[in-house]
DNA sequence: TATTGTTATACTCTATAACTATA
DNA sequence: TATAGTTATAGAGTATAACAATA
């Protein structure tokens, strides 16, 4: 009788724990850690990024947003500069290795593991359409 | 024509992502590391773990757990003694106040995030179906 | 005064390499 | 000789508190 949501959530992290090593594996693949790989994938090309705002994404502290945009901009992967209708605001925007880079990093992460390629065709098209709802609006 | 899979890998990621505050969150919220957590887990009352497979599980070093398995020690949470069979081996075991921690930690962890909820029951069931078999083996 | 980002500090997670005890 | 765990060390992620520049 009682709704199958908890079940749900309980596997999805089981998934998830199980599949827990993979990110960090991936994103050491290119020498990121897994926050950086965060970071790279949050910044479009184009899309110029307040620092405040990476740090609501992140849901951690401004401090922490320093240090790891410090990290990424010494590899010439990011920039920082003044917002120039604010000037206490820095915006990030990727710089040109930046964007190759978070190409071959997202087309790298698209690879679905193993499990999700055993499902069948009907089970991989209604796990898209759940998951599509998952993430409305 | 191209299967749907990495499609679905790539949703569940973002959805993995959007959650992620979640876990470090609900981990504090017992003034525990997410690591730390993740530990509780996996030592399941009266079924003592050797340190060496936590370290297989975990995908991470032996001297990285040595570390969290001081700090759980220290608080009383989990127990370390040596294995009856080889003495290289040192088991990890929950103390009372670990195993009454993790119940709670695991019944916190079971309820499912706003999004999970707004699922209609057949998707609900649709979903815990097709996890499983992501899970399976 | 309030806000954005930085710095100082402290703790945890993580890895590598060298070490100890046991097998 | 090989294996399980520890210690030493180093770098990265995280938070809090105090600070500078700007609004």
């Amino acid at each position: 009788m009682g709704s199958e949501a908890g079940e749900a959530w309980k596997l999805l992290l089981k998934f998830f724990f199980s599949q827990r090593a993979g990110i960090p594996a991936l994103a050491a693949e290119f020498e990121l850690s897994p926050a950086q790989c965060h970071v790279l994938r949050l910044i479009e090309p184009g899309h110029p990024v307040p620092m405040g705002q990476l740090a609501t994404t992140l849901s951690c502290d401004a401090s922490n947003v320093t240090g790891l945009v410090d990290r990424l901009e010494a590899r010439g992967l990011i920039r920082r500069h003044p917002s120039t209708e604010d000037r206490r605001i820095k915006v990030l925007e990727l710089t040109p290795p930046g964007v190759r880079l978070r190409t071959v990093v997202l087309e790298r992460l698209s690879e679905p593991p193993e499990p999700m390629k055993r499902l069948s065709p009907a089970e991989q098209r209604a796990l898209v359409r759940i998951l599509r709802r998952l993430l409305e609006e």
